[in-house]
DNA sequence: CTGAAAGCGCTAACAG
DNA sequence: CTGTTAGCGCTTTCAG
């Protein structure tokens, strides 16, 4: 039983009380119930407002099986792409009066289907983002989790839709953005290993080699902090290649700090490609050239697919293909000759 | 009625039924309630298992009048340290078993009451960050939402703990290091006109220029936005200032780029600061002078005030200070001779 | 130690 | 058009 206050907070029968009608009376009326009196509609109006009073939100949910909630679980909440996702799902929500509640798994892979599990009980859906769990732990949850949408990963569920960057394909094109400007020894500066946007840049690369079997492409372990990338600044330095693809716009300019510390310039002795376009990416120095995902329309979309199914369980479940285009700036020009 | 999937969930009477025992009884062992003759909890545990169930935490909530959530709101989910805060919050709740439910005002003053109110409906107490309302306002909400933690304002109201940053002592001592380096002309790159944090460097502002009666201090329009910083280029070049102290790290990033561009050499022509220590100020180019703000520990603190006043409505409520100290980098120099 | 029953605050059939 | 009543899923007194 509840009755933690002194005095419990106003609830639907005082409003009654006051107003001198039944409790389903003043539910109408805060419903918008068209069909009440409005003589009565207006006494009832009336009384709410005098006690300020506010339908308790659990009751309703209770009642009605649902919460207007959804969930979103994200592997990094430091992270600026997830900060930037959530942000926007959050936004979008709200505009359809929906809030949105949190949950971080501190990049602990089985915490995820857990966390998920307990948002899904307290929401009316959730939303994981770029899950770092093994593909056969996604298709087992993912039917128990219903109102499901999936980022930057996808399922044989039938009725998960998923929104996908095709980070392959952007990093072909920074790739290929060098070739152009004749590099010919390439490095990749990697992300993190469970990540699979990593490993979609790494299929993306083999790719590339095929397209490109003049280039020499290698490989140096890095990850996506500015630390990470500043700390593989004496690799890269001593690696022989011309042009950098790092991971993301984090770690490339971590890794332009340290290569400035070095005496390297940026781009006339080396070229550095980014990833994500970031608010900050246009303000390195120079301005880091990278493969700009249009991460807002993702957020609203994924919002959007949630709304539909949860709106008609059987909704649609495409999968949302985005592609990032080639932002160029002053970090990458033509090899010393 | 709640009816909207084709079979329901699985409930607390399933399993009553398949352990042959009240629900009551299910209730306690999910509980932990030793009580309960251990042959019986092991017999409810079994179907427990089988089937799968989860207690609904919305049922529970009603029950209980408690939702282990909190909510926190923000005036935008895109400012880095609010991201900051909003994540070491939520890791602090999640270890004590609490979720929390984010809202994003979008800087729109007269949304924040709202917002406030609806989260804390739904949640067990909130945290409300830097509102941007009016103090008034701010002493009229307070009382109404009561396990409240205010961070960085604060308020007559006895029961509500605030956390506040002492930005004015942070600028000053920004201001004397630009002093000592023997800076006299100096400009300060404001923030945003609402945000307390600004107006407390401003306070801080004009004990510094107090403190230093040679020192010449003029004022220049600027933001918390790189571009914002980027946009006072020209104006910062042109105000005849050798330091500059500006807002906040991101801003003072934009500047630094925009200055770059213009020929400006940073620190040999000017001085720049920030402010925050935000975990790419040691990489801008050079790495910037700043005040570091130990926003981890706020986080933390934050929830530790909130869980007192969770578990106990008369809990204290002091308000803790946060002292910013100099973290001194390339950006800041002698000025020329 | 266990079950029956009431109640948390609300919505929605169903009568009237 | 309005009130009565049942019920959402759970916890907790109160008897037994």
């Amino acid at each position: 039983m509840a009755d933690r206050s002194t005095r419990r907070r106003v609830g639907i029968g005082d409003v009654a009380a006051r107003a001198g009608v039944s409790h389903a009376t003043v539910s109408r009326v805060m419903n918008g119930n068209t069909t009440v009196n409005s003589a009565i509609a207006a006494r009832v109006q009336a009384a709410a407002a005098e006690l300020k009073y506010k339908p308790n939100p659990v009751g309703r949910s209770l009642a009605l099986g649902k919460t207007e909630t959804i969930g979103i679980v994200v592997p990094d909440l430091s992270n600026p792409t997830f900060q930037s996702i959530l942000r926007d799902v959050s936004i979008a929500a709200a505009r359809d009066g929906y809030r949105v509640l949190i949950a971080d798994s501190s990049e602990v892979s089985s915490e995820e289907a857990i966390l998920a599990g307990e948002a899904r009980r307290r929401c009316d859906g959730v939303v994981l983002c770029a899950p770092r769990m093994s593909q056969d732990d996604l298709e087992e949850l993912a039917p128990t989790l219903h109102p499901l949408v999936l980022i930057n990963r996808t399922t044989e569920h039938s009725s998960t839709p998923s929104l996908v960057v095709d980070y392959g394909h952007g990093i072909q094109q920074l790739g290929a953005h060098l070739v152009e400007l004749g590099h010919r020894r390439i490095a990749y500066l990697t992300g993190p290993e469970r990540s699979a946007s990593n490993v979609q840049r790494l299929r993306g690369l083999e790719k590339f080699v095929q397209d490109y079997p003049e280039v020499e492409l290698q490989f140096i372990p890095g990850g996506n902090t500015y630390d990470a990338g500043n700390e593989a600044s004496d690799a890269v330095a001593s690696c022989g290649a011309t042009g950098i693809l790092v991971f993301n716009d984090v770690a490339a300019m971590g890794l332009l700090h340290g290569l400035s510390e070095r005496g390297i310039r940026v781009p006339e002795d080396l070229s550095i490609t980014g990833y994500d376009d970031m608010p900050f990416a246009r303000y390195t120095m120079p301005g880091l050239t990278t493969a700009a995902v249009p991460i807002t329309q993702l957020g609203s979309l994924a919002w959007r697919r949630m709304r539909e199914h949860i709106k008609q369980a059987d909704a649609e479940s495409p999968t949302d293909h985005f592609e990032p285009h080639l932002e160029i700036r002053g970090s990458t020009a033509p090899p010393k000759a």
